[in-house]
DNA sequence: AGTTTTTTCTCGACAGTCGAGAAAATAGAT
DNA sequence: ATCTATTTTCTCGACTGTCGAGAAAAAACT
């Protein structure tokens, strides 16, 4: 059974329509917002005067000289309307950020993270107590933070609630909803990181609107697929599939999963490591390949070592053949490529190729569009800031009722 | 963007709701579809009372000595209101049927079709002729044809109107839509065939609901796939990666669709016969196995002989590889096995099952729930009216201000 | 015939959107 | 300095649609 539709779900969906003209094309004039998002302009001046009333909406001041007639004002969010905390957990540090309703950062620090056995015990109370001081620093109270956006490399369960498996954590499962719990009233959400690259790159790539979706590969010490679907009225539907521990070979390498053959067991960082050393390849892996090691194998395989070389080979092969398979099902989509392993890509792309030939779409449709952006961690955030920020206008329009708007209006 | 909301919209959304409930539940009274829906008893009258009038629905009899009280009458689609036509295209038959809007069978019959070589060029004008006859046959008027649903396995456009490439006609593209229109009115939409049986499965294992998403292999003379994604308020999302011919192994056996070492070639029927038989593996394969002596393979295969069980195991292998694959993007989820081939699921299982053990998924959450469903023509047939049916409520709710409504009432 | 029970139908109130036009605010013209 | 043209914002009455409550209908039971 589909919802039921009722003059409150009008109002709800409208407010939303006029909160995310809003996010997604900045402040805008009362008439803007009545071309952008169609409604006529009697119902936008009841909208914004209701959310001006309620906090969420102010008007900044018209910016003069513009023209003849009167001058427009400009509605935009108001900032103090509530914050966003985003936790950006990779395999070295976690960048904790400090963002308000307008998505203005207000604060930032980054907090390494040492690779020693107790690291992962004592994760979550760290976590926690950076949390706080995070807050703190800015002099904020709690109650105002409405979202906490975390993400990590690994397996998110259905609800955005618990890390299931990560390469950093293994199966330490760590349930960060109730970790917050007791200090916050936010909505704790956890994503996968890939997943929020996708989310950026998707609502980035709106305008071309010529494919109906896009993937992204994180290469690293793991490999991370995001794809992202673009739905019809610039909504962009995000999925993070299990790429890296993807069957490429059956009996192949033995990979960090404790299974073999998956893609990452050749195409990560240790895969490549382990087959440019020669190491045998049911080798436990290595925990942590540190860059300038890897930067090392990369300039002598550059520079002719057959070893090295073929090492980076394999490793595009396993990506190429995976991708192929990802096109099976998704059909033909462009491709992204992201994170560290990008500055290895001359040793990678005819691996790739190779793989990719694979595919029975290629063959028909030809290679798809690749392009390299290697700066993950700044896509990792914008999909932060523009899911949680989306859920908390979602938030808002659905919570219209509660708050005065009976006795008062 | 999003859409805007009006009354309008309100007013369509729960003309749907009305209608799928009467869609999925059968003839109802008044009072159930408005427990059922949600809506008042004031809105569902205003809704009935406006159906009825245009000719939507009719008040079946009520069914008496049902208790105290005034009798309850019914509501049901009003048959005569449009009529539905499916074209069940297989291998060696096209299945016609004509159905009216309750989804009543009205007529149907099989045109059986030959595997020379004219066959594939005189296809479309005898597909058109036979269409024409099912309308005749019944007396029908064409203009009340409201849609027309095809089925093939291959591969089909976005839009559903154009057949890409198909094992049957192979590479001739034929664009049903174009082909129709001079002769009817009726929207015309191609479906993958195996989507259509997903769709099927998807809404009957609806209620069970424990999984969000189910599989489907049609195993035959080649390999079809269909997803089914159970999304929130009884929707079903269908879809059909091109799962016969994704990657099993890279240098594989040759393929009808010109690549080598897709799924189909080692676990098609014409796969198994060539393993088999011990053919080199880069022989064109053959057109059209028939099932006898698919039969006699499987008879000796139980019979003990090694090659034979050879290549119904390394089939399985294929197939399991292949879902272990399907696991690794999806989740686990349960899968369905239809179509001819599951006759030999017997000698198939074990190569599945050591096929589904190489994913990471299996491994952590156990071997996904495995069940046979043999009556592929019935599933297909239930997915065509669940389609096209749903289609039609659609289209009559979103049509409803053009017919008269503004000047009578 | 009267009462009870269940269902269907109807009426007034309410929420929300829309079109049109009034009011506001500015730049340029006189 | 005042007036006019222009553009934007705001307001009012009409319309559409949903809802709750109660009236009307239709049967079974007493």
């Amino acid at each position: 059974m589909l919802i039921k539709s009722g003059s409150e779900q009008m109002r709800q969906q409208n407010i939303l329509l006029v909160l995310s003209g809003l996010r997604r094309h900045g402040p805008q004039s009362h008439t803007d917002l009545g071309t952008r998002t169609g409604l006529s302009s009697a119902t936008v001046s009841a909208i914004t005067v209701e959310l001006e009333k309620a906090g969420i909406l102010e008007r900044s001041e018209q910016q003069p000289g513009a023209g003849r007639g009167r001058p427009r004002v400009l509605f935009s969010q108001a900032r103090n309307c509530g914050y966003l905390i985003t936790a950006q957990i990779s395999s070295d540090a976690v960048q904790y950020s400090l963002v308000d309703y307008a998505g203005r950062l207000i604060d930032r620090f980054d907090e390494a993270r040492r690779h020693d056995a107790q690291s992962t015990s004592r994760f979550a109370p760290q976590f926690r107590e950076a949390l706080a001081r995070l807050a703190e620093r800015s002099r904020l109270a709690r109650d105002t933070v409405m979202a906490i956006s975390i993400s990590s490399k690994g397996t998110v369960d259905a609800d955005g609630h618990r890390l299931l498996w990560s390469p950093l954590l293994g199966e330490q499962e760590i349930d960060f909803a109730a970790l917050l719990a007791p200090d916050w009233r936010a909505v704790v959400t956890l994503s996968n990181e890939t997943l929020l690259v996708a989310q950026a790159l998707g609502i980035a790539a709106k305008p071309s609107a010529e494919d109906h979706a896009l993937a992204v590969v994180s290469l690293g010490h793991s490999i991370g697929l995001g794809i992202a679907r673009l739905r019809r009225h610039d909504e962009v539907e995000a999925s993070a599939p299990n790429f890296g521990h993807m069957l490429h070979a059956p009996g192949g390498g033995l990979c960090r999963c404790g299974g073999h053959g998956c893609i990452e067991a050749t195409a990560g960082f240790y895969g490549i490591l382990r087959t440019a050393f020669q190491v045998p390849a049911d080798t436990i892996p290595a925990k942590f390949v540190p860059l300038p090691e890897m930067d090392k194998i990369a300039q002598t395989a550059r520079g002719g070592n057959r070893m090295a070389g073929y090492a980076f080979r394999q490793a595009g092969l396993a990506l190429g053949n995976g991708l192929s398979r990802l096109m099976s099902f998704h059909g033909r989509l462009p491709i992204v490529f992201t994170g560290p392993g990008t500055r290895y890509f001359d040793l990678l792309a005819p691996g790739i190729d190779e793989g990719l030939s694979a595919s029975h779409e290629v063959r028909l449709k030809g290679r798809p569009e690749i392009t390299v952006h290697p700066d993950e961690q700044r896509l990792v955030f914008e999909g932060h800031l523009d899911r949680a920020l989306t859920g908390m206008d979602q938030a808002i329009a659905e919570a219209r009722l509660s708050p005065s708007e009976k006795r008062s209006a």
